[in-house]
DNA sequence: ACGCGACTTGGGCGATCGCCTAAACCGAGT
DNA sequence: ACTCGGTTTAGGCGATCGCCCAAGTCGCGT
C-alpha cells in the first residue's frame, strides 16, 4: 500500500476514535485496528500520538477557514453575509461532527488552545473587522466579543449536546430538517441582534432598556 | 481521620483533577496523593474510579438545581424570574467551574448523558411549564428548545471557552467586572428575545421577517 | 480489659499504555 | 542482478493503570 494511502487510514480511524472516544481514552493500538494498520506504522507516520491529534485539528481549521471564508462574500448585505457564514458553519459542523468533541475536550482540559486560537483567528479577525467598519462607535470591543461569544455558543451548543437534546426532546437532532430548523432559528436570532444594533445606530446611542 | 473527612478530601481532590485534566487524563494515585490519602482507600469509600464521576456529578446537579428553583419565584414579572435564573446558573458556572469542563467533556464523549440529562430535568421542565403556560400557542415545543438551547449555550459557552476567550481579548473572563459584564449581556438578549415574543402574542401570529 | 467493626496501610497483581528496536519487505534506479 | 531508501512487521521494553489483598490501627460498646 503507498504511504499517503496508510497515513489517510491511520487519521480517518484517529478521527473517528478521537471524535468518540476522546485523546486520552484512545489507545495507538485502537487506532492501529480500527485502521488495520501495525501499531508501530502509526510512530513511523507521525512521530507521537501527540502529533496526531495535532495535524487532525490543523487539518480541519484549515478546511473550516476556507468554507467560511468564501461563504462570506457572496451576497450584499451584512446581515445575508453573517447568515451564509453562520448557515456554513453548521453544516460543517453537522459534517464533521467529531471535530466538535474533540475541540470541546480540547478546550475544557486547556490542551491545544494555541492551536485552537490560532485556527479561529482569521475567521474571528474578519468578524472584527466587519463590525469595525458597519458599526464604528455602536459597538465596543467587549460588547462585540460577548456577541460572537453568545452566537458561536448558539451554533456550537446544539452539536455538542446533541445527545442531551435528542433524550430530552426525543427527536434526533441531527436530521436534515431538523438541521434545517436550527439554522432557521439562528437566523431569526441574529436578525433580531441586527434590528437591535441599527436601532441603537439611528438613535446613536447605547444601552438597551 | 473521621471517615467523612477523607470521603470530602477524596472528592475535592477529584473535583480539581476531573475538572483541569478530565476523567481519562487523572489516575486514582494522582486523586490519592492530592488529597494526601491512601490510595486504596479511594476504592473503599467509592469502590470504583467511575463511581466518584458519578458521586461528584450527583452533588453538583443537587446544588445546582436547588440554586436555580431557589432563584425563580423571587420577583414578580416571567421577565425577571428568568433572569434571575441565568445570573444565579452563570454565578454557579463561576463558582463551579470544574463542573462545566467535566460536564463538556462527558457530554462530548457521550458518557454520563443520562445522569446529566436527569441532572437538568427539574429546571427544563419548569422552563417549559412557564412558557407553556404563558405563551400557550406562541411558541410549538421545538421552537422552545431550540430558544434553551441557545440560551444554555449562550451562558455555558462563555466558561467552557474561557482560555479560549482570554486570548482572543488580552482580558480575563473570570473576574467579577467581566462576570457582571457576561451577566449583563446575556440579560440584555433575553430582553430582545422577550420583546420578540410579545410582539408575536400581540399580532397573534407566528415566524419574524 | 477486651473484642469487634470501621478505617487505613503498604504492597503487588494482571493488564494496558506509548514508544522503540531489529529485522524483513519491496519497488525503483543502475 | 543488486543495491538502497522508504515502508512494514513482530516483539518487547519500562512505566503506569485500576483494583485488590492481608495486615495493621483505631475508637467504642460491653
Amino acid at each position: 500500500m503507498q504511504p499517503d494511502r496508510t497515513k489517510a487510514r491511520i487519521l480517518a480511524a484517529t478521527d473517528a476514535l478521537f471524535g468518540e472516544r476522546g485523546f486520552d481514552a484512545t489507545s495507538t493500538r485502537d487506532i492501529a485496528e480500527r485502521s488495520g494498520v501495525n501499531k508501530a506504522l502509526i510512530h513511523y507516520h507521525f512521530h507521537a500520538k501527540e502529533d496526531l491529534l495535532g495535524v487532525l485539528l490543523d487539518g480541519y481549521y484549515e478546511r473550516l477557514t476556507v468554507k467560511l471564508l468564501t461563504a462570506f462574500g457572496q451576497r450584499p448585505t451584512l446581515v445575508e453575509q453573517v447568515e451564509d457564514v453562520l448557515d456554513a458553519y453548521a453544516d460543517f459542523l453537522a459534517q464533521n461532527r467529531t471535530f466538535c468533541s474533540i475541540v470541546q475536550r480540547e478546550v475544557a482540559s486547556g490542551r491545544h488552545v494555541d492551536r485552537i486560537v490560532q485556527g479561529t483567528l482569521p475567521v474571528f479577525q474578519l468578524a472584527t473587522t466587519w463590525f469595525a467598519e458597519l458599526t464604528p462607535n455602536a459597538v465596543t470591543a467587549q460588547e462585540l466579543l460577548h456577541v460572537l461569544t453568545s452566537v458561536y455558543g448558539m451554533v456550537v451548543t446544539y452539536f455538542t449536546y446533541g445527545r442531551v437534546l435528542h433524550q430530552l426532546s426525543g427527536v434526533d437532532p441531527f436530521t436534515d430538517e431538523a438541521l434545517e430548523a436550527r439554522k432557521l432559528h439562528v437566523r431569526r436570532m441574529v436578525r433580531l441582534l441586527f434590528v437591535e444594533l441599527e436601532s441603537r445606530m439611528s438613535t446613536d446611542a447605547g444601552a438597551l432598556s
